[in-house]
Order: C-alpha cells, then structure tokens, then sequence
DNA sequence: AGCTGTACTAACCTTTTTGTAAGTATGGAA
DNA sequence: TTCCATACTTACAAAAAGGTTAGTACAGCT
C-alpha cells in the first residue's frame, strides 16, 4: 500500500498524531462516534452531510486499521455495518477537548497583536 | 487572497482549530517557539531541518496573520526579524501536550482490535 | 424477472498542499 | 567594486488530499 520510505528526522510525537487523526475528517468522525456507542454508515453520513461517500467510507477504514475505530459487520442482507470508537480512539476525547478550547479561546480574545 | 466561500455547515470548533493549526509544519513551529521565547528564521531552520526555506516562511506568515505568533523585524543589515509566540499561540501548549500523550498512548497499548 | 436498500469499489478529475530552484534587497566589510 | 549574510519572493513542479460519478454484490419482496 505504501512504499518504503526513510525518514531522516526522528519519530515525533506530534507528527504520529497529525498521522493517525489529520486531515479534514478524521476527528469530526471520531467526535460523532465518541458521542454516539454504535453508528451505521448511513447515519455518519447524515450526522455529517458534508462529507463524501467515499471519504467517509476510506476515513473510517483507515480510522479502523490505526485500531482509532471498531467496525462490525452484522453479516446480513441488506448489509449492516456498524461503527464504535476503540478504547484507543476514546483517547481522542481529551485531544477534541482541547481544540474546542483552542477555538473557543482564540475567538473570545480578539485579533490584537501581543 | 481568498475568493468568498460560502459554508454549509455551521462553524465548527474543531475546524476552526484545524485551519489555525492544521497541516504538516504549524505544530511543530509553534512548538519551537514555545520552547524558545525568540528565534530567528535560520534557528528554526536548524531546529526543523526538514522544513523547506519557502515553507518556514510561508507558515510563519499565516501563523502571524493569525495573530500566533508575533514577527519583530529589527531593520537591521543584514536582516533581523525575530519570532515569538504570542498570547494565543502559547494557548496550543496544552492541545500539544495532548497530542503527545495520545501518540504515547497510541504507541504503548498495542494493536490489540478492541 | 426486476427492484430495493446498504455498504462498498473503481476510475477519473480537481484542488490544495508541499517542495525546488532561482532570484531580490540591503549596507557594510574587504 | 565585489562579496557577504539574512530574510524574503517568485515561478514552477510534484505529490497528496479530496470530490464526482458510476458501478458491484446480495437476499428478499413484488
């Protein structure tokens, strides 16, 4: 899936979060499934109506492979799949904490310089 | 700079903390500059020695814009301009910290599914 | 036989992000 | 006069991320 690369700088710990949880999706999912035990991909969907389909389906299977997320397939016709946060991925909570709190704060003070 | 988007979706705090801080560099030169009270640009360009010249800039221009980090040009000759953390980009202190711990976290349990 | 609902794949395209390489400006030192 | 150091800019290219559209599979219902 991935070639092999060499890294020239050491694991940091901040750039194996941005890699587990980065990019436009990944914690507004993990938020939704932090909030909510068990969801179906059709219910994400309408929780997250921006989100494409194909996003949303390739962010969870990644969210499931770094073990952030659970997926169980209940093995019937229509399928149903079903979607829980991991006791790794619960650790989300205190990351997604402390952004609202960067966001809210960053709001509240306005734009002066210092 | 950037045309008129209209958004859908209300204002999320997680989004609004992801285009404040998201990306592969803003973390970690914020960081730095937690770290370091001042420094110049070629300090962090050793201190990031991944980190390309234009891109150093260019995120220490957004980061300025958005009021993290404050940019104090000394007029000299050759030039001087240092850099420090303001007010509200110390405020990212604690969501790295957070991000540490969770990568440790991630690291330390295993891959184990549930 | 054809339609339904759900989860997913695949091919393709657009946009955004990141990187590379070269050039600019400045006043003083050599 | 030429070179130096430092902090940028600019034009371009490559790579990564994200989006659109059209499929596939399946058992049951009609």
């Amino acid at each position: 899936m991935e070639k092999e690369k060499i890294y020239v700088t050491a694991r940091c710990p901040i750039r194996t979060t941005l890699e587990l949880i980065g990019g436009k999706w990944k914690l507004i999912i993990l938020q939704q499934l932090i909030m909510n035990s068990e969801l179906r991909l059709f219910e994400l969907k309408e929780l997250i109506p921006d989100i494409s389909e194909k996003m949303l389906i390739q962010e969870l299977k990644t969210l499931a492979i770094s073990g952030l997320v659970h997926r169980k397939n209940y093995g019937e016709v229509p399928p149903r799949v079903g979607y829980r946060i991991t006791k790794k991925g619960a650790e989300a909570e205190s990351l997604i904490k402390e952004m609202v709190k960067f966001a809210r704060n960053y709001e509240e003070i306005g734009h002066e310089p210092m």
